[in-house]
DNA sequence: GCCGATTTGTCCGTATGTATC
DNA sequence: CGATACATACGGACAAATCGG
C-alpha cells in the first residue's frame, strides 16, 4: 500500500511505538502535521482516523489528538485484525509448526450450507490443521475453502501458507472477515489432536472470510487451548 | 449525531437490513448516491467507507460496492459482542436481573496500577456485580470506575445502569474501549458467585474505557459462563 | 462573562489515478 | 480502446469546542 496516508499512519504509528509520542500526549495538531508531511489537511485527518479506529489515539475536539496506546505484553499468542497464523507466529517468535492432518475435496450439504454459509452444491477443500508450539498441539484449525476461488492447495501449501499462495499465487486478496468467538467443550477429535490434558474447555473462532470482490471465499473453525488463547480488539464508540 | 454521512450511512444500512439491497447485490455508483443524496462524493464515500468497516459492504474497485451483510442466524448465543449487558438483554429479553455484591471505594495500589493501567494512587470505585438470568448466576463483572470522573456510585446506580448515570447525569461520554478476550480457569469467588455446576472454565473480557478526552475512566472484567458467551466482530484487512 | 486564537470536525468541488468491462 | 466506477489527493470554507487573556 503506498498511499500517502498509509503512509503517514504508518509513520506516526511507529512513533507511538517507539514511544517518541508518548502516553497521554498531544500530537503535533493537524496544521503542524500537513506542514511536515507536506500535504493536505484531508490526507492527514485520514491517516488520523487509521489511528483512532486502531486504538493508538483519541481525538479531543478543540484540544488536540491524545495518545492512548501503552505497549501490549507479548505473553500469550494474541489474535486481532486478520492475520494467518503464520503471521501471527512470525510476529510472536514462538517457532510454531502446522500438522495438515485432513485435505480432501467435499461438496456442501445442505447441514454444511447451513452452518458456513456456502451455497448447497458448493465444491470446498476441507482442510484440518494442528499447530504445535514447542511440540505441544495447541490449536485445531478447520478450514473450508471455496475450490473456485483456491483451487490447487497441495499438503505443502497447507503446511506452509494457504492465505500466502491465495493472495501471491491466484491473485486473491482477503478483505473482510466477520467472526464469532464463543468457547466450547471439548469433543474427542480435541482431544485426539491436540494436547489438552485435563482441559476440557477451547476458545473458538469461527470466521467467514470475504475476498475483495465481496464474495464468501472461506469458513474456519480455529480452536484453541485456552491458556495460550487472546484475542485483542478496539471499539470506537457508536455515536447514537 | 446528526453529521450528514452519519444520517446517509443509517439511512443506506437500514436498506440493507430490511433487504432493499439484498446480499451479494451491488449498491448504486458513488454518482448515483451522490445525486440521490444531494451531497458530495466525498461524503458519500465517508458513508460508504462506515459500512464497509461495519461489515456491511465490500467495494470493489471498477466495479461497484457489494452487499455482504445476512442476517445474523438466531443460534444459542446471549451476549452479543459490541453491546453492553443492559442493551443485550434488552434486546434479547431474556428478563436479566443484577445484584450487587460489592460496592466500595479503593486506592489503586502498584499491583492494581499494574494490572489496569491506573496511575498508582488513584481513587477507584469497585463494585461487583452477578448477572442473573432465569435465576441462574451466569456472569461476574467486576469494575474499576475512576472516582473523579463517576462520583457518587449508588447501589441502586449499580443495579441498574452505570453507564446511563455516567452519561447522563454526570455528562460522561464513552469514547474508545479496548477489550481482551480470554479463557480462564474458574476461581473460588467464581464458584462462589456464579451457579457453574461442572464447569470449570470462564470466557473473560477485560476492557479499558476510555472518555472523549482519552483519559482511562473505567477497567472492567467480565466473566463469563461459556454456554451463554458469544463474542461478534468484523475485521478488515489490514493492507500490506 | 466575553472575545479571539487555536484546533478538531464536517462538507464541498475538482482533479487525477486505476481497475473493470 | 473507451466508458464506467471506485481510490486518492488537494485546497478551501465554515462550524464547533477549548483555552487563555
Amino acid at each position: 500500500m503506498k498511499a500517502r496516508y498509509d503512509v503517514i499512519y504508518r509513520d506516526i504509528r511507529e512513533s507511538i511505538e517507539t514511544g517518541a509520542y508518548p502516553y497521554q500526549a498531544f500530537l503535533p495538531s493537524e496544521a503542524e502535521l500537513t506542514a511536515a508531511f507536506e500535504c493536505s489537511h484531508n490526507t492527514i485527518r485520514r491517516a488520523l482516523g487509521l489511528l483512532r479506529d486502531q486504538g493508538y489515539v483519541q481525538p479531543v475536539h478543540g484540544k488536540g489528538v491524545r495518545v492512548i496506546y501503552r505497549e501490549p505484553e507479548r505473553t500469550t499468542f494474541t489474535v486481532g485484525g486478520i492475520e494467518s497464523f503464520r503471521e501471527a507466529d512470525a510476529r510472536t517468535h514462538l517457532g510454531a509448526q502446522t500438522e495438515v492432518v485432513t485435505l480432501e475435496q467435499i461438496v456442501a450439504t445442505p447441514e454444511v450450507s447451513f452452518d458456513t454459509g456456502f451455497e448447497e452444491g458448493t465444491e470446498l477443500t476441507h482442510i484440518e490443521r494442528v499447530r504445535r508450539v514447542g511440540g505441544e498441539g495447541l490449536i485445531l484449525d478447520r478450514n473450508l475453502f471455496r475450490t473456485s476461488a483456491v483451487p490447487g492447495i497441495t499438503e505443502e501449501i497447507a503446511r506452509t501458507s494457504v492465505y500466502d499462495y491465495a493472495e501471491r499465487e491466484l491473485g486473491v486478496t482477503i478483505a473482510t472477515s466477520k467472526r464469532a468467538i464463543t468457547v466450547e467443550r471439548a469433543v474427542e477429535r480435541d482431544r485426539e489432536l491436540l494436547d489438552l490434558g485435563d482441559i476440557d474447555y477451547l476458545a473458538v473462532i469461527t470466521s467467514q472470510t470475504f475476498d475483495a470482490q465481496g464474495i464468501l471465499i472461506e469458513c474456519t473453525q480455529s480452536r484453541h487451548r485456552p491458556d495460550h488463547f487472546c484475542f485483542r480488539d478496539t471499539a470506537v464508540r457508536q455515536r447514537v
